[in-house]
DNA sequence: CGGGAGGTTGAGCATGTTCAAAGGATGTGG
DNA sequence: CCACATCCTTTGAACATGCTCAACCTCCCG
């Protein structure tokens, strides 16, 4: 990415990890009690430090049930036959990877790209959460809703955005998962990512990529200084994807009307 | 679609709905009691039907919460402001469209393709299968990991596959989905879809559906008569597509592994 | 410093699009 | 049950978006 030779004394933001990020993110469905959160914390624990670049799930040949992202970026990705490479989802702290990969046979491989800090969930939790904890399992079961959301939006992206509308909103996307979970301050965020990896991500190459941030810099849609993006015009990047406001619905609370039903 | 002169009478197998398809479906998982069928056969009922080309749900706005598919097929898909279309999911009889729609404040629509019959779902009977019916509970947990990983590998298509592999694919997902609920004969199933509707399931105009079609055509991949697509040669498709046989753990069960682990 | 990874740039190329027009199939009302 | 209107498929030619390949540059890190 570009990086600004007078880079200013980056402002000192909480754009790392604080605490347990899933406890950030599940209030935004639910009002979790104190022995709520208890569990959640103890469910973070023990964790593990895994190094860059190192896969977690390779192929879907995996040991691990599940996890839970404390700190870092990881992706789930799959590599093709012929050499080529889609990035299906990032994970980011909070998320939790759902073990899916080897439930149902797929070829997905799940690696980091970040140095991470990841909790291992097992089924037997996953179990306990849906026996006992129901105000839990309600803001699991809301946090999937939304995570299908955006497999969905990301679907629409890969089929009927140009490669600026499929960065444009890419750029939101992580925006806003990143500020559900307490890492984002104004439109900035930590994002380690290459342009190669942007690619993959998006069905481009990384010289389309390049293409597109050179653009959106020079139209002040946003600056990147070391590994911190900043946002400046969420507005223009919506417009430019196509999305109106309240897609996907995060960092908000469900509808009123939605909530009444589940109640 | 190519649509034979010649076309003979075709043998009258088991193409349209018989029963209840969402027994079929969860079969594929776990062994289903007489009880849990009848269980299911109630939640079916009553249904309701539908003319072609109506839509369900418009623009996320709905006052249903959920319902079954019986017979038919019909889409979730997104309107763009450029004035594009994107399909993002087909809906085949024993599919549960999800509610999803709404609550999460998505902008998806959901329409018939052909006439359909669906039976509502209300959130009551969900929470009751949730609470007390463990073992179609569990069935459907594991449908719902199949249907995730149908959009994962749709994002790897329109990521990463040119308009042979996109065709591939998806006649390869539509033919599995539609054995699973014993609604394909060998290698044949109705598909009631226009090429243009193939083509913004798949990122692609009409134009290019066409063209692959006919190459698949004449390298005798594929027929079609009717509105019954026959499918001849799936091996040639997957290789087609870049992926092996296992892929979606479609009509089949669950490894071993992965059911120890949830028992 | 020197090597490597990632970013930037340019020229030629390929896959798939757009636009347009004509031929079949379908189904609806008279 | 036919006639007509409509929708779908098929085909061709010009065009555009994004790719490939290749070079060079910049920064970072040992």
């Amino acid at each position: 990415m570009h990086i600004r030779k007078d880079a200013p004394n980056v402002k000192h933001v909480q754009l790392s990890s604080s605490g347990n990020p899933l406890i950030r993110k599940l209030s935004q469905f639910v009002k979790l009690s104190d022995n709520d959160k208890e569990f959640l914390d103890r469910m973070a624990l023990p964790d593990e430090r895994l190094p860059a670049h190192t896969d977690i799930i390779v192929e879907g040949e995996s040991s691990r049930s599940g996890f839970l992202m404390k700190e870092g970026t990881a992706i789930r990705y799959r590599d093709l036959p012929d050499g080529g490479r889609q990035i299906i989802t990032f994970l980011i702290p909070g998320d939790i990877c759902d073990g899916h990969v080897f439930l149902t046979n797929s070829m997905d491989s799940i690696g980091t790209v970040t140095a991470a800090r990841i909790a291992p969930i097992s089924y037997k939790m996953i179990m306990e959460i849906f026996s006992y904890q129901h105000r839990i399992c309600e803001a699991i079961w809301w946090s999937w809703l939304q995570e299908q959301a955006i497999l969905r939006e990301r679907i629409v992206s890969l089929g009927r955005r140009d490669a600026r509308g499929r960065v444009a909103y890419l750029l939101c996307e992580l925006l806003w998962r990143h500020a559900a979970v307490g890492l984002a301050d104004g439109g900035r965020f930590r994002l380690a990512l290459t342009q190669a990896q942007l690619g993959d991500a998006l069905g481009l190459t990384s010289v389309r990529i390049n293409h597109v941030l050179k653009e959106f810099r020079g139209r002040s849609f946003l600056e990147v200084e070391h590994r911190l993006i900043h946002i400046l015009d969420v507005v223009a990047l919506q417009r430019i994807a196509g999305i109106s406001k309240d897609y996907l619905q995060l960092g908000g609370a469900p509808t009123e009307m939605a909530r009444s039903l589940v109640a």
